[in-house]
DNA sequence: CCATAGATTGACT
DNA sequence: GTCAATCTATGGA
């Protein structure tokens, strides 16, 4: 049985996953993002996710222009993980949605240190709301990277496991992106401190 | 508080 | 060659 109060019957199935990135993503918050390795159990509750659309869709998607080497997990079955490595330093990473195929995908943008906060803490080299109020932070925390990208969400070391409903779940056009800001794919629960910065 | 520069690499045009 | 789904330090109000 799961230590932490993660049991394996309670974690999320490729059913949940499979959906639009925009349908799936308010229904993120307030899941927890638990990863066991070594004995050790690191546990993120996610309280900002932002959705990512198919080809042609959406112009900030990695997916706009078809599929690459890059992309490739964004049209893959859904409830993998999508990690990319960005301004030559960061990671950041997605839960993808949809169908296989399909390309879609939702952006793990910030979250709320469950278990685990003092390992977290110390690679961050910081505490509390400073720990993963970002999606670099989160999987800096986490030390997710490309050996992530691909997981099985509902089958490997790395899962989702439903935790608590937000009270409130606000939504907003979505941050560091310059074309697509019409779009408000951007979702948080404006009630949470641990949000990245700007929450317009 | 806010604004801005620099870091640093690979993916894509 | 360009620039990115970012973060941090620093400098000024």
């Amino acid at each position: 049985m799961g230590r932490g109060g993660f049991p394996a019957y309670r974690r999320l199935g490729r059913r949940f996953f499979a959906r639009s990135a925009e349908e799936l993503a308010p229904d993120l918050l307030g899941c927890a993002l638990v990863l066991r390795v070594g004995g050790l159990t690191l546990a993120i509750k996610l309280v900002e996710v932002e959705a990512y659309l198919g080809v042609g869709d959406d112009p900030a998607s990695h997916a706009f222009r078809g599929r690459t080497a890059r992309n490739e997990q964004m049209f893959a079955t859904p409830g993998h993980l999508y990690v990319y490595f960005t301004y030559g330093m960061h990671y950041c990473s997605n839960v993808v949605a949809e169908k296989k195929g399909v390309a879609g995908a939702v952006l793990l943008r910030a979250g709320e240190a469950l278990q685990g906060a003092e390992l977290m803490g110390a690679r961050r080299g910081r505490k509390g709301v400073e720990i993963a109020n970002g999606p670099a932070k989160l999987c800096q925390a986490l030390g997710l990277d490309l050996r992530h990208n691909g997981l099985d969400l509902t089958r490997d070391e790395l899962g989702i496991w439903p935790f608590e409903t937000p009270k409130r779940v606000a939504r907003s056009s979505r941050i560091g992106v310059r074309e697509g800001r019409q779009l408000r794919l951007r979702f948080f629960d404006p009630d949470s401190p641990f949000v990245s910065g700007k929450r317009t």
